[in-house]
DNA sequence: ATAGATGCAAATATTTTGCCGCCAG
DNA sequence: CTGGCGGCAAAATATTTGCATCTAT
Protein backbone atom coordinates (compact mmCIF):
# COMPACT_ATOMS: atom_id res chain seq x y z
CA UNK A 1 0.00 0.00 0.00
CA UNK A 2 1.46 3.02 -1.36
CA UNK A 3 1.33 5.44 1.61
CA UNK A 4 3.31 8.02 -0.36
CA UNK A 5 0.77 10.05 -1.78
CA UNK A 6 -0.92 12.21 0.40
CA UNK A 7 -4.07 13.13 -1.33
CA UNK A 8 -5.63 16.48 0.17
CA UNK A 9 -8.81 16.85 0.69
CA UNK A 10 -10.93 20.23 1.27
CA UNK A 11 -13.19 20.70 4.45
CA UNK A 12 -16.26 21.46 2.70
CA UNK A 13 -19.04 23.53 4.86
CA UNK A 14 -22.58 22.24 4.02
CA UNK A 15 -25.76 23.42 4.87
CA UNK A 16 -27.95 20.95 4.99
CA UNK A 17 -31.89 20.82 5.43
CA UNK A 18 -31.54 19.49 8.67
CA UNK A 19 -28.32 20.17 9.83
CA UNK A 20 -26.70 23.50 10.49
CA UNK A 21 -23.71 25.30 9.01
CA UNK A 22 -20.81 25.08 11.09
CA UNK A 23 -18.06 28.05 10.75
CA UNK A 24 -14.47 27.54 12.70
CA UNK A 25 -13.00 30.56 11.54
CA UNK A 26 -15.11 32.74 13.51
CA UNK A 27 -12.97 31.92 16.57
CA UNK A 28 -9.94 32.67 15.01
CA UNK A 29 -7.22 33.76 17.81
CA UNK A 30 -9.64 31.81 20.16
CA UNK A 31 -6.21 29.17 21.08
CA UNK A 32 -3.72 31.86 21.31
CA UNK A 33 -6.32 33.94 23.79
CA UNK A 34 -7.23 30.83 26.19
CA UNK A 35 -3.54 29.75 26.18
CA UNK A 36 -2.65 32.63 27.47
CA UNK A 37 -5.44 33.40 29.92
CA UNK A 38 -4.92 30.13 31.27
CA UNK A 39 -1.58 31.27 32.43
CA UNK A 40 0.61 28.68 30.06
CA UNK A 41 4.03 29.75 29.23
CA UNK A 42 3.64 31.81 26.26
CA UNK A 43 6.93 30.41 23.83
CA UNK A 44 7.57 32.07 20.54
CA UNK A 45 7.08 28.74 19.45
CA UNK A 46 3.65 28.14 21.00
CA UNK A 47 2.36 31.45 19.66
CA UNK A 48 3.31 30.59 16.09
CA UNK A 49 1.72 26.67 16.23
CA UNK A 50 -1.59 28.22 17.94
CA UNK A 51 -1.51 30.81 15.30
CA UNK A 52 -1.59 27.85 12.66
CA UNK A 53 -4.04 25.98 15.01
CA UNK A 54 -6.16 29.43 15.00
CA UNK A 55 -6.06 30.10 11.31
CA UNK A 56 -6.37 26.36 9.89
CA UNK A 57 -9.55 26.29 7.89
CA UNK A 58 -9.44 22.29 8.47
CA UNK A 59 -8.16 19.74 10.35
CA UNK A 60 -4.38 19.48 9.82
CA UNK A 61 -2.06 17.05 10.72
CA UNK A 62 1.36 17.13 12.83
CA UNK A 63 3.58 17.55 9.71
CA UNK A 64 1.29 19.83 8.18
CA UNK A 65 1.30 21.70 11.44
CA UNK A 66 4.83 21.83 11.22
CA UNK A 67 5.11 23.46 7.92
CA UNK A 68 2.88 26.07 8.34
CA UNK A 69 4.49 27.18 11.26
CA UNK A 70 7.80 27.25 9.47
CA UNK A 71 6.80 29.41 7.46
CA UNK A 72 5.98 31.89 9.56
CA UNK A 73 9.03 31.00 12.09
CA UNK A 74 11.29 28.65 10.67
CA UNK A 75 12.50 27.47 14.17
CA UNK A 76 10.34 25.43 15.04
CA UNK A 77 11.05 21.36 15.12
CA UNK A 78 8.64 18.59 15.22
CA UNK A 79 8.94 17.40 18.33
CA UNK A 80 7.58 21.10 19.81
CA UNK A 81 4.44 20.45 17.77
CA UNK A 82 3.93 17.14 19.42
CA UNK A 83 4.20 18.81 22.67
CA UNK A 84 1.91 21.39 21.98
CA UNK A 85 -0.30 19.37 20.53
CA UNK A 86 -0.31 17.29 23.68
CA UNK A 87 -0.55 20.40 25.98
CA UNK A 88 -3.99 21.45 23.59
CA UNK A 89 -5.62 17.92 24.34
CA UNK A 90 -4.93 18.00 28.01
CA UNK A 91 -6.26 21.39 27.95
CA UNK A 92 -8.99 20.28 25.77
CA UNK A 93 -9.22 22.72 23.54
CA UNK A 94 -8.50 21.13 20.03
CA UNK A 95 -10.04 17.43 18.70
CA UNK A 96 -8.26 14.65 17.20
CA UNK A 97 -9.11 12.48 14.58
CA UNK A 98 -8.32 10.30 12.79
CA UNK A 99 -11.00 10.03 9.87
CA UNK A 100 -11.53 6.23 10.09
CA UNK A 101 -7.85 5.51 9.18
CA UNK A 102 -8.23 6.15 5.32
CA UNK A 103 -4.90 7.92 4.85
CA UNK A 104 -2.30 5.71 7.15
CA UNK A 105 -2.79 6.29 10.84
CA UNK A 106 -1.85 9.86 10.99
CA UNK A 107 -3.63 11.82 13.35
CA UNK A 108 -5.56 15.23 12.57
CA UNK A 109 -6.09 18.25 14.97
CA UNK A 110 -8.40 21.17 14.61
CA UNK A 111 -9.45 23.61 17.53
CA UNK A 112 -12.28 22.47 19.03
CA UNK A 113 -15.10 24.83 18.20
CA UNK A 114 -18.08 26.02 20.20
CA UNK A 115 -20.75 22.50 18.71
CA UNK A 116 -19.40 19.30 18.00
CA UNK A 117 -19.55 18.67 14.53
CA UNK A 118 -19.27 14.94 13.12
CA UNK A 119 -16.68 14.21 10.07
CA UNK A 120 -17.99 12.64 6.97
CA UNK A 121 -15.43 10.90 4.81
CA UNK A 122 -16.03 9.62 1.08
CA UNK A 123 -13.79 6.61 0.74
CA UNK A 124 -13.34 6.74 -2.60
CA UNK A 125 -12.37 10.44 -3.57
CA UNK A 126 -11.48 11.54 0.12
CA UNK A 127 -13.43 14.37 0.16
CA UNK A 128 -13.83 15.18 3.82
CA UNK A 129 -17.12 17.57 5.34
CA UNK A 130 -18.04 18.15 8.41
CA UNK A 131 -22.03 17.87 9.88
CA UNK A 132 -23.65 18.86 12.49
CA UNK A 133 -26.82 18.05 13.77
CA UNK A 134 -29.36 18.20 16.70
CA UNK A 135 -30.17 14.89 16.56
CA UNK A 136 -26.26 14.55 17.33
CA UNK A 137 -26.75 16.85 20.77
CA UNK A 138 -29.61 14.78 21.73
CA UNK A 139 -27.51 11.47 20.98
CA UNK A 140 -24.76 12.69 23.61
CA UNK A 141 -28.01 13.90 26.12
CA UNK A 142 -29.02 10.37 25.94
CA UNK A 143 -25.82 8.82 26.48
CA UNK A 144 -25.57 11.21 29.48
CA UNK A 145 -28.65 10.57 31.27
CA UNK A 146 -28.71 6.72 30.41
CA UNK A 147 -25.88 6.41 32.06
CA UNK A 148 -25.23 8.98 34.15
CA UNK A 149 -22.10 10.18 33.40
CA UNK A 150 -20.51 13.26 32.47
CA UNK A 151 -19.72 13.68 28.90
CA UNK A 152 -16.89 15.55 27.79
CA UNK A 153 -15.69 14.78 24.57
CA UNK A 154 -16.78 13.23 21.66
CA UNK A 155 -16.18 11.93 18.39
CA UNK A 156 -18.31 10.72 15.48
CA UNK A 157 -16.77 9.72 12.03
CA UNK A 158 -19.06 8.76 8.59
CA UNK A 159 -17.83 6.81 5.73
CA UNK A 160 -19.29 5.87 2.65
CA UNK A 161 -19.71 7.16 -1.07
CA UNK A 162 -20.82 11.11 -1.88
CA UNK A 163 -23.11 11.70 -4.40
CA UNK A 164 -20.16 13.14 -6.87
CA UNK A 165 -18.48 9.83 -6.85
CA UNK A 166 -21.90 7.43 -6.54
CA UNK A 167 -22.91 9.19 -10.09
CA UNK A 168 -19.66 8.59 -11.63
CA UNK A 169 -19.71 5.04 -10.55
CA UNK A 170 -21.88 2.70 -10.83
CA UNK A 171 -20.38 -0.53 -8.83
CA UNK A 172 -20.54 1.81 -6.03
CA UNK A 173 -24.15 1.47 -5.47
CA UNK A 174 -25.11 -1.84 -3.51
CA UNK A 175 -26.81 -1.35 -0.36
CA UNK B 1 3.66 8.43 30.18
CA UNK B 2 4.28 4.82 31.02
CA UNK B 3 2.83 2.65 28.63
CA UNK B 4 3.32 -0.49 30.54
CA UNK B 5 0.32 -1.01 32.10
CA UNK B 6 -2.06 -1.83 29.81
CA UNK B 7 -5.37 -1.51 31.95
CA UNK B 8 -7.57 -4.20 31.19
CA UNK B 9 -11.20 -3.05 30.62
CA UNK B 10 -14.34 -5.32 30.36
CA UNK B 11 -16.87 -4.50 28.17
CA UNK B 12 -20.38 -4.06 29.65
CA UNK B 13 -23.40 -4.38 27.78
CA UNK B 14 -25.93 -2.28 28.61
CA UNK B 15 -29.62 -1.84 28.98
CA UNK B 16 -30.45 1.55 28.68
CA UNK B 17 -33.69 3.23 29.13
CA UNK B 18 -33.92 4.58 25.60
CA UNK B 19 -30.89 2.67 24.07
CA UNK B 20 -31.26 -1.11 23.27
CA UNK B 21 -28.99 -3.87 24.63
CA UNK B 22 -26.69 -5.51 22.04
CA UNK B 23 -24.99 -8.75 21.79
CA UNK B 24 -22.57 -9.78 19.78
CA UNK B 25 -21.96 -13.54 21.12
CA UNK B 26 -24.86 -13.97 19.34
CA UNK B 27 -23.18 -14.36 15.86
CA UNK B 28 -20.24 -16.59 17.49
CA UNK B 29 -18.68 -18.23 14.06
CA UNK B 30 -20.20 -15.86 11.29
CA UNK B 31 -16.98 -14.70 11.16
CA UNK B 32 -15.58 -17.91 10.14
CA UNK B 33 -18.39 -19.17 8.32
CA UNK B 34 -18.86 -15.68 6.21
CA UNK B 35 -14.93 -15.89 5.30
CA UNK B 36 -15.24 -19.76 4.05
CA UNK B 37 -18.94 -18.66 2.27
CA UNK B 38 -16.71 -16.06 -0.17
CA UNK B 39 -14.55 -18.75 -1.18
CA UNK B 40 -11.39 -16.93 1.06
CA UNK B 41 -8.83 -19.76 1.57
CA UNK B 42 -9.31 -20.68 4.94
CA UNK B 43 -5.75 -21.58 6.24
CA UNK B 44 -5.27 -23.15 9.64
CA UNK B 45 -4.30 -19.65 10.83
CA UNK B 46 -7.30 -17.97 9.35
CA UNK B 47 -9.18 -20.31 11.16
CA UNK B 48 -7.43 -19.62 14.90
CA UNK B 49 -7.56 -15.80 14.43
CA UNK B 50 -11.46 -15.55 13.24
CA UNK B 51 -12.50 -17.85 16.22
CA UNK B 52 -11.17 -15.89 18.07
CA UNK B 53 -12.63 -12.51 16.78
CA UNK B 54 -15.47 -14.77 16.62
CA UNK B 55 -15.85 -15.84 20.30
CA UNK B 56 -14.32 -12.06 21.78
CA UNK B 57 -16.69 -10.59 24.02
CA UNK B 58 -15.33 -6.86 23.60
CA UNK B 59 -12.83 -5.03 21.16
CA UNK B 60 -9.14 -6.81 21.07
CA UNK B 61 -5.97 -5.32 19.98
CA UNK B 62 -3.15 -6.88 17.64
CA UNK B 63 -1.32 -8.36 20.83
CA UNK B 64 -4.74 -9.50 22.61
CA UNK B 65 -5.75 -11.47 19.35
CA UNK B 66 -2.09 -12.90 18.73
CA UNK B 67 -2.32 -13.97 22.70
CA UNK B 68 -5.17 -15.44 22.56
CA UNK B 69 -4.65 -17.15 19.03
CA UNK B 70 -1.70 -18.57 20.58
CA UNK B 71 -3.38 -20.36 23.41
CA UNK B 72 -5.54 -22.45 20.33
CA UNK B 73 -2.68 -22.93 17.82
CA UNK B 74 0.99 -21.41 19.33
CA UNK B 75 1.61 -21.34 15.45
CA UNK B 76 0.31 -18.02 15.25
CA UNK B 77 2.48 -14.57 14.40
CA UNK B 78 1.72 -11.59 14.86
CA UNK B 79 2.36 -10.52 11.05
CA UNK B 80 -0.20 -12.98 10.47
CA UNK B 81 -3.23 -11.42 12.57
CA UNK B 82 -1.81 -8.06 10.88
CA UNK B 83 -2.55 -9.35 7.38
CA UNK B 84 -5.83 -10.93 8.47
CA UNK B 85 -7.14 -8.17 10.26
CA UNK B 86 -6.32 -6.30 7.17
CA UNK B 87 -8.35 -8.56 5.48
CA UNK B 88 -11.30 -8.31 7.35
CA UNK B 89 -11.02 -4.79 7.15
CA UNK B 90 -11.32 -5.00 3.30
CA UNK B 91 -14.21 -7.58 3.37
CA UNK B 92 -15.77 -5.42 5.73
CA UNK B 93 -16.67 -7.91 8.57
CA UNK B 94 -14.71 -5.78 11.73
CA UNK B 95 -14.68 -2.79 13.03
CA UNK B 96 -11.73 -0.79 13.91
CA UNK B 97 -11.30 1.39 16.85
CA UNK B 98 -8.78 3.56 18.61
CA UNK B 99 -11.11 4.24 21.89
CA UNK B 100 -10.27 8.24 21.39
CA UNK B 101 -6.41 7.34 22.27
CA UNK B 102 -7.51 6.59 25.66
CA UNK B 103 -4.45 3.81 26.23
CA UNK B 104 -2.04 4.86 23.34
CA UNK B 105 -2.58 4.67 19.72
CA UNK B 106 -3.04 1.18 19.73
CA UNK B 107 -6.03 0.07 17.78
CA UNK B 108 -8.56 -2.68 18.42
CA UNK B 109 -11.02 -4.60 16.68
CA UNK B 110 -14.32 -6.45 16.67
CA UNK B 111 -16.65 -8.30 14.67
CA UNK B 112 -18.93 -6.16 12.52
CA UNK B 113 -22.09 -7.11 14.58
CA UNK B 114 -25.77 -6.63 12.86
CA UNK B 115 -26.49 -3.31 14.32
CA UNK B 116 -23.97 -0.22 15.17
CA UNK B 117 -22.56 0.73 18.30
CA UNK B 118 -21.47 3.68 20.03
CA UNK B 119 -17.99 3.23 22.44
CA UNK B 120 -18.35 5.15 25.57
CA UNK B 121 -15.21 5.20 27.44
CA UNK B 122 -14.69 6.65 31.05
CA UNK B 123 -11.54 8.65 31.15
CA UNK B 124 -10.81 8.03 34.86
CA UNK B 125 -11.22 4.38 35.34
CA UNK B 126 -11.28 3.55 31.33
CA UNK B 127 -14.16 1.34 31.37
CA UNK B 128 -15.67 0.95 28.35
CA UNK B 129 -19.39 0.54 27.47
CA UNK B 130 -21.67 0.02 24.49
CA UNK B 131 -24.39 1.81 23.43
CA UNK B 132 -27.19 0.98 20.76
CA UNK B 133 -30.00 4.05 20.11
CA UNK B 134 -32.30 4.25 17.39
CA UNK B 135 -31.04 8.43 17.26
CA UNK B 136 -27.87 6.95 16.32
CA UNK B 137 -29.46 5.05 12.95
CA UNK B 138 -31.51 8.50 12.57
CA UNK B 139 -28.31 10.45 12.54
CA UNK B 140 -26.79 8.22 10.08
CA UNK B 141 -30.08 8.32 7.59
CA UNK B 142 -29.77 11.95 8.03
CA UNK B 143 -26.16 12.45 7.08
CA UNK B 144 -27.48 9.74 3.77
CA UNK B 145 -30.50 11.89 3.31
CA UNK B 146 -28.82 15.00 3.36
CA UNK B 147 -25.35 14.87 1.98
CA UNK B 148 -27.11 12.14 -0.62
CA UNK B 149 -23.80 9.70 -0.46
CA UNK B 150 -24.07 5.81 0.66
CA UNK B 151 -23.01 5.39 4.44
CA UNK B 152 -21.09 2.08 4.73
CA UNK B 153 -19.37 2.74 7.44
CA UNK B 154 -19.51 4.90 11.20
CA UNK B 155 -17.75 4.95 14.22
CA UNK B 156 -18.63 7.28 17.56
CA UNK B 157 -16.81 6.96 20.59
CA UNK B 158 -17.72 8.92 23.59
CA UNK B 159 -15.51 9.83 26.73
CA UNK B 160 -16.74 11.33 30.26
CA UNK B 161 -16.72 10.35 33.48
CA UNK B 162 -18.52 7.29 33.90
CA UNK B 163 -21.90 7.91 37.40
CA UNK B 164 -18.93 5.47 39.73
CA UNK B 165 -16.26 7.74 38.85
CA UNK B 166 -18.25 10.85 39.69
CA UNK B 167 -19.35 9.54 42.66
CA UNK B 168 -15.85 8.33 43.90
CA UNK B 169 -14.62 12.11 43.07
CA UNK B 170 -16.00 15.23 43.40
CA UNK B 171 -13.17 17.28 41.90
CA UNK B 172 -14.15 15.75 38.41
CA UNK B 173 -17.70 17.07 38.23
CA UNK B 174 -17.53 20.55 36.42
CA UNK B 175 -19.74 21.31 34.18
C1' DA C 1 16.34 33.19 39.69
C1' DT C 2 14.02 29.21 38.21
C1' DA C 3 10.42 26.21 36.60
C1' DG C 4 9.25 24.97 32.54
C1' DA C 5 10.15 24.87 27.28
C1' DT C 6 12.93 23.72 23.37
C1' DG C 7 16.47 21.19 20.36
C1' DC C 8 18.64 17.23 19.15
C1' DA C 9 19.43 12.53 19.02
C1' DA C 10 18.21 8.27 20.28
C1' DA C 11 14.76 5.16 21.83
C1' DT C 12 9.97 3.14 21.43
C1' DA C 13 5.98 1.61 19.44
C1' DT C 14 3.35 0.09 15.80
C1' DT C 15 2.56 -1.47 11.26
C1' DT C 16 4.21 -2.78 6.64
C1' DT C 17 7.15 -5.06 3.20
C1' DG C 18 10.41 -8.27 0.67
C1' DC C 19 11.47 -12.64 -0.13
C1' DC C 20 11.20 -17.43 -0.01
C1' DG C 21 9.32 -21.81 1.21
C1' DC C 22 4.75 -24.03 1.98
C1' DC C 23 -0.08 -25.42 1.73
C1' DA C 24 -5.19 -25.13 0.40
C1' DG C 25 -7.99 -25.72 -3.35
C1' DC D 1 0.14 -27.95 -9.63
C1' DT D 2 0.17 -23.10 -8.39
C1' DG D 3 -1.20 -18.76 -6.61
C1' DG D 4 -2.06 -17.09 -2.54
C1' DC D 5 -0.46 -17.42 2.42
C1' DG D 6 2.65 -17.53 6.40
C1' DG D 7 7.34 -16.92 8.63
C1' DC D 8 11.14 -14.20 9.43
C1' DA D 9 13.81 -10.23 9.34
C1' DA D 10 14.26 -5.76 8.06
C1' DA D 11 12.20 -1.38 6.81
C1' DA D 12 9.05 2.28 7.30
C1' DT D 13 6.21 5.29 9.97
C1' DA D 14 4.78 7.66 14.01
C1' DT D 15 5.53 9.25 18.43
C1' DT D 16 8.05 9.73 22.87
C1' DT D 17 11.98 10.48 25.94
C1' DG D 18 16.63 11.88 28.09
C1' DC D 19 19.35 15.48 28.76
C1' DA D 20 21.63 19.82 28.20
C1' DT D 21 20.46 24.50 27.19
C1' DC D 22 17.64 28.38 26.95
C1' DT D 23 13.84 31.66 28.19
C1' DA D 24 9.38 33.54 29.87
C1' DT D 25 7.76 35.06 33.94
Amino acid sequence: MPSSVPRRTSAVSHRASTGERINTAETTGRLQKTVADRGLRMTRQRRVILQVMDDAEQHLDVDQILERARKIDSDVHLVTVYRTIDLLKKQGLIDELDLLHLRGDRHYYESHGPRDHIHVACLRCGKVREFESRLYEQLKEQIARDFGMQVTVSRTEVGGYCAECLALDASLRSS
